[in-house]
RNA sequence: CGGGGCGUAGCGCAGCCUGGUAGCGCACCUGCUUCGGGAGCAGGGAGCCGGAGGUUCAAAUCCUCUCGCCCCGACCA
């Protein structure tokens, strides 16, 4: 600074000179728009192309970007839009930290398996005190609530937050979609008991649903495992795109729908439940490993007749447990099923040592017949009321023919393991199971008392007796919801925003900026525009108008207003739609007020309401 | 973490095999012309060629190590 009055400290050096716009940051030549004509090296997905290309995003580093102004005008009005519909149901906003004490996560028992999965970044400060950055915020919404809300009088409550989470993802990448750093709306319900939970459940069910529509989203719910947050059920709201990580099994009726990592579905019973068991036989069965060569050496018997047995290893955070699981040859098992099942961090077969070490066997020959008792069993419900089945005997190049349980190995239990199929039956109809990829951008589960017990995060019911908070929590990906937008709008030209969470809802811009004639028009029509509440910009940047029209087309403007040589000719401007590229003449006089009402129409996002 | 690939100007890339002191397109700056779908001409600025070490008279180029990024897989609210 070369004098005290300059720059920073200087406020009268910052006050709107005489004439200028109020707004500056809606003029196109003061918004830092910045865009690029080749799509950056590393986009794989549409979004990530656009918005590189729109400047909306820049990488920092692996999953790790910033949000450019226009795209945090859609952030903000996603958010806008998500707090308006969760005030509606009652719930209330907070801020809560992102340095969350390892202290906390101990009392929940969650620090262990956050940190197992290394989904957790972790630091410490100057003393020594280990925080996790927040991925999400149970502990920390649940040592409020234990402290504030000490009665039922209090009770429901709803809190939520929107704000920055972060998890170390193994593998970033598709942009926006998949990052180590994001912002999220998360939501926590606390209720007095489960029939609370269940009404608190339905209403942010509910509002998502009223959400997603608002945004311009065509999201749907699908039942989902709860994995790492825990809890006794949970649905995710998928919006349909190719590019989405998920798959998700669909009856067409629409009667279910369910994430794989979830989904059931019918499967015929077991062939020959009726037979008589047949005298076991043990055969050779020299370097014959799995059910595909085993049916080939046993014709006769195809693999749906055949008992798989996989080894897998548990993995607490104490220790490691060994599973022989059972099932059906022609099927595959589901892990996330099985880790659910065991109750386990996580499963991973157990490699060529391991099953030598637990069977005695070469793997390929592990069965149900013979297991050291160290191995526990765990059999899929297709196995269910099979008879004379084709298995392995834990002895290298030995298997066994017509075995039964019951009678050659204990009968085990059951439990769903096997990966549901696309094209196989509905468990609730007739149809059958149709395989989308979604994007996830919105998870809601039932926590009941999984964290607030552990935590005693209790409460004071009409009895006078302490009782831990029955609970719900709620996400939305903010940032993953903008990308999931331009997945599902965007053209070879560019991102069609929905105009709810359009950066602006209107560009107006002269063909010609040079000549006064439309340069004047073009501003007559933007501060018109601008009285009237729209959320215009004014693209005054003196560029070719085919420059002008290829950004506003990319960044996605829902309505551009133009003014030109049509103008000229005839005192009209033309609003075109970006959906549609429909085109309309409007008088400049009279075209602010028609616009801004058919905007308006538009800006709720709901057909009605 | 395993396999593969890439780091050269803000972005997209060539040059590397065969060593000789850095180039193209876009973007940016200046001027003139142009103005309804990424204009033309002229001029200009910008790169310790990811980093460290080595080989050599000489390294973007060859060798070693290292850091980062991307893809496939495993994994994950």
């Amino acid at each position: 600074m070369d004098s005290p009055g300059a720059g920073l400290y200087n406020c009268a050096a910052r006050a709107p000179q005489p004439g200028a716009h109020p707004d500056p940051t809606m003029l196109a030549s003061k918004a830092h728009i910045v865009t690029y004509r080749d799509d950056p090296a590393d986009a794989e997905v549409v979004s990530h192309r656009l918005m590189a290309r729109a400047g909306l995003i820049h990488k920092t580093g692996s999953g790790v970007y910033v949000y450019g102004p226009l795209l945090w005008r859609v952030l903000r009005k996603v958010q806008a839009i998500v707090s308006e519909e969760l005030s509606r149901i009652g719930a209330l906003e907070i801020q809560m930290p992102i340095l969350q004490e390892r202290r906390l996560w101990e009392e929940s028992g969650r620090w262990a398996r956050y940190v197992d999965s290394r989904t957790l970044f972790v630091t410490e400060d100057r003393k020594g005190t280990t925080y996790g950055l927040a991925p999400t915020a149970e502990e920390v919404v649940c040592d409020y609530a234990r402290t504030s809300a000490r009665s039922y009088r209090q009770l429901p409550l709803c809190l939520f937050q929107q704000n920055t989470k972060f998890r170390d993802e193994i593998r970033p990448r598709f942009g926006l979609l998949r990052v180590k750093e994001f912002v999220m709306k998360d939501a926590y319900s606390f209720d007095v008991d489960e029939a609370g939970l269940d009404v608190s459940y339905r209403q942010m069910r509910d509002a998502y649903f009223r959400i997603f529509r608002r945004l311009g989203l065509d999201a749907f719910a699908v039942d989902a495992d709860p994995g790492d947050i825990g809890g006794s059920g949970s649905q995710e709201f998928m919006v349909a795109a190719s590019a989405g990580e998920d798959a998700i099994l669909v009856d067409p009726s629409g009667l279910y729908a369910a994430n794989v990592e979830k989904a059931t579905s019918r499967f015929a019973a077991p062939e020959g439940r009726d037979e008589a068991p047949r005298p076991l036989r043990v055969e050779d069965t020299p370097g014959v490993r799995t059910c595909a060569e085993l049916h080939r050496f046993f014709p006769g018997v195809p693999p749906h007749r055949m008992v798989k047995t996989l080894i897998y290893v548990a993995r607490h955070p104490d220790r490691e447990d060994l599973w022989a699981v059972l099932i059906r040859g022609d099927q595959e098992v589901n892990e996330v099923k099985l880790a659910g099942h065991t109750g386990a961090l996580s499963v991973r077969l157990a490699t060529d040592e391991e099953v030598r070490a637990a069977t005695g066997a070469e793997t390929g020959f592990a069965g149900p017949i013979g297991l050291p008792p160290g191995v526990r069993v765990v059999a899929d419900v297709t196995v269910e009321g099979m008879r004379n089945v084709l298995c392995g005997v834990n002895a290298t190049d030995r298997h066994a023919l017509d075995a039964n349980p019951g009678r050659d190995f204990p009968e085990p239990f059951f439990a769903d393991l096997r990966t549901a199929r696309e094209g196989e039956l509905s468990p609730v109809s007739e149809h059958r199971l149709q395989l989308r990829r979604g994007i996830e951008v919105g998870h809601i589960f039932k926590l009941g008392t999984r964290y607030s017990a552990p935590m005693n995060a209790v409460f004071v019911d009409a009895e006078g007796q302490e009782r831990p908070f029955v609970m719900g929590c709620y996400g939305i990906g903010i940032s993953r919801v903008a990308a999931a937008a331009v997945e599902q709008n965007h053209d070879g030209d560019g991102i069609v925003w929905p105009l709810p969470i359009a950066p602006f809802e209107v560009l107006v811009t002269a063909m010609n900026p040079t000549n006064e004639a439309q340069a004047s028009g073009a501003r007559r029509v933007y501060e018109a525009l601008q009285a009237r509440g729209v959320d215009v910009m004014y693209d005054d940047r003196d560029l070719k108008p085919g420059v002008k029209l290829k950004d506003a087309d990319l960044i996605g403007f829902p309505y551009k207003v133009i003014v030109g040589r049509n103008f000229e000719q005839t005192g009209k401007v033309e609003l075109k739609s970006r959906r549609t590229g429909e085109v309309e003449l409007h008088d400049l006089d009279t075209a602010a007020g028609s616009i801004a009402a058919r905007v308006a129409a538009e800006r709720r996002g709901l057909p009605s309401s």
